[in-house]
DNA sequence: TCTTCATATGAGCAGAGCTTCATATGTTGC
DNA sequence: GCAACATATGAAGCTCTGCTCATATGAAGA
């Protein structure tokens, strides 16, 4: 937290420069640690296969019980709660509870575009096994 | 690699299902666990703020030395060079050696992409500290 | 009310990853 | 060749996180 998060272009001390009035322009423009952790973090929830699966079976599946996004995405129902307990405290999903079931649904349209923009670049294989 | 990335919809002992239409959709449209693992590498590059940081001050300020990426993040050295080792072996970032300089750049234009649409959604405060 | 079912939660473990310290490689100038 | 310098690399340590197992909550049906 108090880790310096800028440095002075004319301390004699400092570190080691080449090219000081990049450094500081560069510097200048870096986000504070406030938002460079929320978009860390942003990434952080989409860098996980397993969260991903489940991600990607809201995009696809739209609202779904936790079961059966266990079972499209081949993961326990344990592990798919935690993983909606903590895309919910995230916001990424949103619930809608009927009776003991619980359907959930992308609540993110941010992070429905970055999920967007990231399958379009992976080789969009359904599953990579040859019969 | 051997678990079920798919479900049978007439299994009679398979996982519980709600809609088992819907789950065999959402299984068929999931892509494969490679294609899964290198987009969840793709963000998780871009999951911890040490590398956010180095990225961003590349997307800033074009080509620069390890030294200066180091000043402008406030990291050290050692773990610029070992960020960008990281960087340059998932081929987000190019080396252009010159004498005893080694000077980066981003070299993915899915990664830029990727930051530049996660940039314009946080707050873009360039630092967070009140005078 | 008692059982069954769908989901949620807690504890604990195992693996991964990031930073630092120390050292190595390779370059420049003398 | 030698010293100073820029970067790279290795290993160790520490933290974080995502899984499983066991249990709890709450709802539906008998």
């Amino acid at each position: 937290m108090s880790r310096a998060s800028y440095v002075a272009a004319d301390e004699s001390c400092a570190v080691r420069m080449v090219d000081p009035d990049r450094v500081v322009t560069v510097a200048g423009a870096m986000p504070g640690t406030e938002s460079i952790e929320e978009l860390a973090g942003v990434f952080g929830l989409l860098s996980d296969p397993g969260r991903l699966r489940v991600i990607i079976a809201l995009l696809e599946g739209g609202e779904m019980c936790v079961c059966d996004i266990a079972a499209a995405c081949g993961h326990s129902e344990s592990a798919v709660s935690h993983t909606l307990r903590l895309l919910r405290a995230h916001h990424v999903v949103r619930v809608r509870r009927s009776g003991r079931m619980a359907y959930h649904r992308l609540d993110d349209s941010h992070v429905r575009m970055l999920l967007d923009l990231g399958l379009s670049h992976v080789s969009h294989t359904p599953d990579t096994e040859a019969p």
